[in-house]
RNA sequence: GACCCUAUCGUCUAGCGGUUAGGACACCGCCCUUUCACGGCGGGUGCACGGGUUCGAGUCCCGUUAGGGUCGCCA
């Protein structure tokens, strides 16, 4: 039988990062078993849903890198979609849940009680054969043993969520739920009603939870809860996912850093872990700054344009060769593409505040003299190349007999108004003459 | 309150009866160096606790503790 599984969330306008890792669980299954993945939308609480907030998810599972091969086309409820089983949004199912519910009332499975319509539980302990978990035996709460019975209808005649997730399970053919382990008490009412429907239930596989750094649940206002924070943090997806990826589930083979589809080679549900992951918001930024530091210039560029101007930086005046020389002095710098800003700024300014950094008790008595120096050499050579600029420094150094570090970080400071930052010939290079020589004479200026 | 899941360095993990308990992030030294980094070398830190089973337990069983989850006319 050919795989099917399903990713089903409920519109909220926020995607959990935890759930876009259940989404990315499911679609590596898909991949490594050449199944199909299916993306569903639990919107049967009209009220909270809205198209905005699918939006939020479709965007997040295709920035994620997350593709589906059947499910909403957009984000609207009645719009195109792909695949035979849809439609793909609860809120256009009514019809089927209203005849399965009739199904299960003849079989006397269901009946009303004060408008609603309850399912009948069976009283026997009910065992979850999970793929991840291994067998659960679930005994009733003391809660249940009372009432073990439980809505699926509501009084308003909206049926609730454990009915129509089994209903659309069904319908759609999935054959493997793989979900959060918050599902797996909920598993035995699943899997009465697919019973009680006259089905087998899918194969299960509860996956472990995310918690936050200190161990406690990760909310939807914890911080880095929301997959939007990685969005606009200036984190990679491709990092993204490979983090996630890393948090329940091994290589084995003490390798870091992986494609998704060398992930989807390897993927197997039973080699998913038990227990649940603090998520390490440093090990992240560390995986980020791999793939930063090795993808393609051009897209490193692209992106890191976007944030400077986003940040407020006119790129438009300066040429694209200065924009990508000067973005890219910073490629293997940053764990985050929002750090590009602070780092690369001075490129794209006239406007720094040189006087701090020159006035710091960093820099020792005499840099105003060494920068004129460093100025009236700097000012005769022709080649604003990184290399002559380096043998002035040096020849300077060598004069004076002192260390080049009392040219160097004049001239840094000078030209870039901070003490760190790309490396320096390269970024007076790419500055040039007219740039490096008017830095100089402000800082000049800004001396005590 | 009841039920369910889980437990290896600070964190993510490898381990599946016999290991000097391995790797990664983080951290601490040293080297390199034009800053910050990168890189190189070195270092510390761990099997929650208590009982069993076994010649032998991080590995199997039971209990305790701790964390997480569920028990809704939310999803």
């Amino acid at each position: 039988m050919k795989v099917r599984v399903r990713f089903a969330p409920s519109p909220t306008g926020f995607l959990h990062i935890g759930g876009a890792r259940t989404a990315l669980f499911n679609w590596l299954f898909a991949k490594h078993a050449g199944g199909t993945f299916i993306l569903r939308i639990e919107d049967t609480d009209a009220a909270r849903n809205t198209e905005a907030a699918v939006n939020v998810i479709v965007e997040g599972l295709r920035w994620l890198g997350v593709d589906w091969d059947e499910g909403p086309s957009t984000s609207r409820s009645d719009g195109p979609s792909v695949g035979e089983a849809g439609p793909y949004f609860q809120s256009q199912r009514s019809e089927i849940y209203r005849s399965r519910v009739e199904e299960l009332k003849s079989k006397g499975f269901a009946y009303d009680r004060d408008g609603a319509v309850r399912f009948r539980m069976p009283r026997d302990p009910i065992t979850v054969h999970d793929l991840v978990v291994g067998d659960v035996r679930r005994e009733l709460t003391d809660r249940e043993a009372q009432d073990p019975d439980f809505v699926i209808v509501r009084s308003d005649g909206q049926p609730v969520f454990h009915l129509v997730n089994v209903i659309d399970d069904l319908e759609m053919g999935i054959t493997h739920v793989i979900r959060g382990e918050d599902h797996l008490s909920n598993t035995p009412k699943h899997i009465a009603l697919f019973e009680a429907l006259g089905a087998t239930p899918p194969a299960y596989a509860h996956i472990p939870l995310i918690l936050n750094q200190d161990g406690s649940k990760m909310g939807k206002r914890d911080q880095g809860a929301s997959l939007i924070t990685y969005m606009e943090g200036g984190f990679l997806p491709e990092a993204v996912a490979n983090y996630i990826c890393l948090l329940g589930w091994s290589p084995k083979d003490n390798r870091e850093i992986f494609s998704l589809p060398e992930i989807a080679a390897k993927f197997e549900l039973t080699q998913i872990l038990r227990h649940n992951a603090r998520f390490d918001f440093t090990k992240l930024r560390w995986l980020n700054w791999e793939f930063i530091r090795s993808m393609d210039q051009q897209r490193f560029v692209k992106l890191g344009a976007e944030i400077m101007q986003k940040a407020g930086f006119d790129l438009t005046k300066s040429p694209e060769n200065y924009i990508s020389a000067a973005l890219l002095t910073c490629k293997e710098k940053v764990q985050q593409l929002v750090e590009l800003p602070a780092l690369a700024g001075f490129f794209f300014t006239e406007d720094l505040d040189l006087a701090p950094a020159i006035q710091s008790n960093d820099l020792t008595s005499g840099v105003k003299e060494r920068l004129m120096s460093l100025k009236s050499n700097l000012e005769t050579i022709d080649s604003f190349a990184a290399d002559h600029i380096q043998s002035v420094l040096k020849r300077l150094a060598s004069e004076s007999g002192s260390k080049m570090s009392v040219f160097v970080h004049p001239l840094r400071v000078a030209c870039t108004g901070a003490a760190s930052g790309p490396s320096l010939y390269h970024l007076v290079e790419i500055l040039g003459k007219s740039r490096v020589l008017r830095r100089l004479d402000r800082a000049i200026a800004a001396c005590p």
